[in-house]
DNA sequence: TATTCTAAGTTCCGTTTAGGAACTTGTAAA
DNA sequence: TTTACAAGTTCCTAAACGGAACTTAGAATA
């Protein structure tokens, strides 16, 4: 199976990962949620290759995720700016930041503390159920076929 | 700059991309959630071919998120087990199936629904303080230097 | 007016990584 | 004795990546 396949899978997972699986794809959108918005910035900043920035640019402008806001014509200019859509990674993200905080800091600590302005506390973001906002162990959680569950496939069985 | 340079980075998401942002990895640890222990079961899964498997597995448990455990000797044959340090990875991997979810269903609704065996309903996973418990807004959030933010470089602007 | 500069890409080409089919190894079952 | 099974390895072609150089359109400078 090819790697661009994985998005017809019934599984949000791998259309999640069809769409920012890719190499640097998460690192763009994490240096938007830093305030970059300009192709130099995203270049100097990640060091990643022209080319392929210029192919991930337009591919998260092409789901979504991004799109192209003028700052100048003449020549014709455009920012990157995160849409609704980008702004909802961010959980993805924290998570990830939380996960390197813990297991990737090799003792130094993390490199970055985060602040939640409401209260002002340093913190992390911890995943609570949307029903009743406890805080949720992955043992307790249950999944079971939703709407979107393909009529032609079997039920699956209820794992962790 | 490779991409391998990027776990070099003062940076919790670069370093956690450095682990699962490759092709397959976060699909094999989504696998594993699901209950998949064995090769041929992965292989089956995914459709990912037997070379790469052999190798994001190898990396996996070289990296401590997939531990190598005996089911049988002669041949020995071992199961591979989520450790603490990949279980971990569930709010990742649950923050991407409620983006999935969101924004990837194509109209057809959630392929899967989740329920919180400690208050019976169906939810998804929402980022909260571990402060103060409230659901955070990414525009509530500050960041600054932490510990492990490297010396020699200056403290970044605090930003979104 | 000619030259240089800036921002945002494209082109080109050699290197890595991925994908797929076939083959291997050790053992148990038919 | 042959077949089956599980878990890989090998080998080869195709696709993705990385880096340097080049392009384009206009602005600023000499």
């Amino acid at each position: 199976m090819k790697w661009d396949d994985i998005q017809e899978l019934p599984c949000s997972i791998a259309r999640t990962l069809a769409v920012i699986g890719d190499r640097w794809t998460l690192m763009i959108v994490r240096d938007c949620f830093l305030g970059s918005r300009r192709f130099e910035q995203f270049q100097k900043n990640l060091g990643i290759s022209r080319h392929r920035l210029s192919e991930r640019l337009g591919k998260l402008v092409d789901y979504g995720i991004l799109r192209k806001v003028p700052y100048q014509d003449s020549p014709l200019r455009y920012d990157y700016r995160l849409t609704r859509k980008g702004v909802d990674l961010y959980p993805v993200l924290m998570a990830m930041v939380h996960w390197g905080d813990t297991w990737m800091d090799e003792g130094r600590g993390a490199p970055l503390l985060y602040t939640h302005s409401r209260c002002g506390q340093t913190m992390h973001l911890e995943p609570h159920c949307s029903a009743c906002g406890e805080k949720v162990d992955p043992r307790d959680v249950g999944l079971h076929p939703g709407p979107g569950w393909p009529q032609s496939l079997p039920a699956e069985k209820s794992t962790s």
